[in-house]
DNA sequence: TTTGTGGTTACGGGAAACCGTAAAAATGAA
DNA sequence: TTCATTTTTACGGTTTCCCGTAACCACAAA
């Protein structure tokens, strides 16, 4: 099993948890934690160049800011980085995210090798986690591979963001018709914006404007 | 110090990580972890039934859900559950949530005697929350201590609460009016629910409607 | 060229929201 | 009880939103 884990996370229970389950259940020997990207960063760094490299990453995707500051502020800011610099470790991501889009990216273009969903079997999909990505395997936790088939993956064009945004902010339509045309975004009439809120309206089952928006916050679409 | 916990907590991970470290650091004897609100509410009931009562509950807000179908899905419900039965439970709340209003709302109303913040240091801040539990003090992490005095807080009254719920989901003035009338709230005329809307705007400072919405919904308020 | 298609814009009528005023009802104190 | 104050309701006028229709435009296929 893995001998070195590079292991970042930011919440200390739940560092401390995976650290005495890994090493209780797997027999994984060292397990270092980073509580900030930037740091995690360094320590691999360094690990490298002291030729005792880390042989498995394990990382949230989202950190909380605090006085810090921090050049390297997400997991995939993070993982990017190492991949733009050619380090293939082999990189597990524990977070609550759920939402498709994100993970299929991770999946794909940043070729994770296992994704674990922070729920209430997550020991148990982290042991397995481990195990595909000895043998070179995928792995997704239980729950999320079901919606991660279903589900159509529904994201916003840029100009329908604008327009909740906009209308969270409490512009009028007629207002943000305005603000459009000042910065040339087309299309800016107040018909576009109507007929776009119509099918975002439809596409979201919303009978209202407000719930329309009331709806986007739910989803974290704005 | 306390001798029978109730844990509530739905990723394995982090009761894994607070017992763990609760009986490393304090000496808790006995942590009783429960991953569903539903089940943490029988749990207590059954112990107290039993004559072998817990003496202090740790919960948290926000809870996934599954394929369960669960009656109390919240901490807070839990809490108001227990304390609208008159269990004077100790309680300490462990969550990422940092809305003061939130936050103020349990302290208050629910005499929650700590809160904790899933953070970097929440391990040191919960051993620190026990202590102070059980000296009958108050406790909230550092982190939050300074926003909480900072921005004063702002809640609503039950009938804004309906208001801004009905709103968000869909319904428009002229149907909550009727809804108010079939339940017989009052106020229930249109001009109230607008004179009402209207308060509220000021005080929220929101231009329209759909910005009340939303920024309650970014307070937490609804 | 014509024709069709998708996207944008313009416009008009009806619905809902907004805003002020005033009457009616409820509340509370003398 | 009376009187004053607050809350709730009713109503009319204005604005914004909503929704359908139709014109306009760019582009591509025939």
């Amino acid at each position: 099993m893995f001998k070195k884990i590079l292991l970042v996370e930011d919440i200390d229970t739940i560092s401390h948890g995976i650290a005495v389950k890994m090493k209780q259940e797997v027999g994984v020997v060292d397990i270092i934690i980073a509580q900030y990207c930037d740091n995690a960063y360094l320590k691999f760094i360094k690990a490298e160049k002291d030729q005792e490299p880390f042989d498995l990453l394990i990382t949230d995707l989202s950190f909380k800011k605090d006085y810090r500051e921090s050049t390297i502020s997400s997991g995939e800011q993070l993982i990017k980085k190492l991949r733009d610099q050619n380090y293939n470790i082999p990189i597990i991501v524990y977070s609550i995210e759920e939402r498709p889009s994100v993970i299929k990216k991770l999946m794909n273009w940043y070729g994770v090798s296992a994704y674990v969903f922070k729920g209430r079997n997550s020991v148990k999909s982290m042991i397995n986690a481990l195990k595909a990505t000895k043998k070179k395997e995928r792995f997704i936790s239980a729950e999320l591979s079901a919606t991660l088939r279903k589900k159509e993956i529904f994201t916003l064009e840029e100009f329908d963001t604008i327009l909740l945004l906009q209308l969270s902010k409490g512009n009028t339509q007629e207002e943000i018709s305005v603000i459009l045309k000042e910065k040339s975004i087309s299309p800016s009439s107040l018909s576009s914006i109507e007929k776009r809120l119509n099918r975002l309206k439809e596409e979201l089952k919303a009978k209202t404007t407000i719930q329309l928006v009331a709806n986007a916050k739910d989803l974290g679409l704005i």
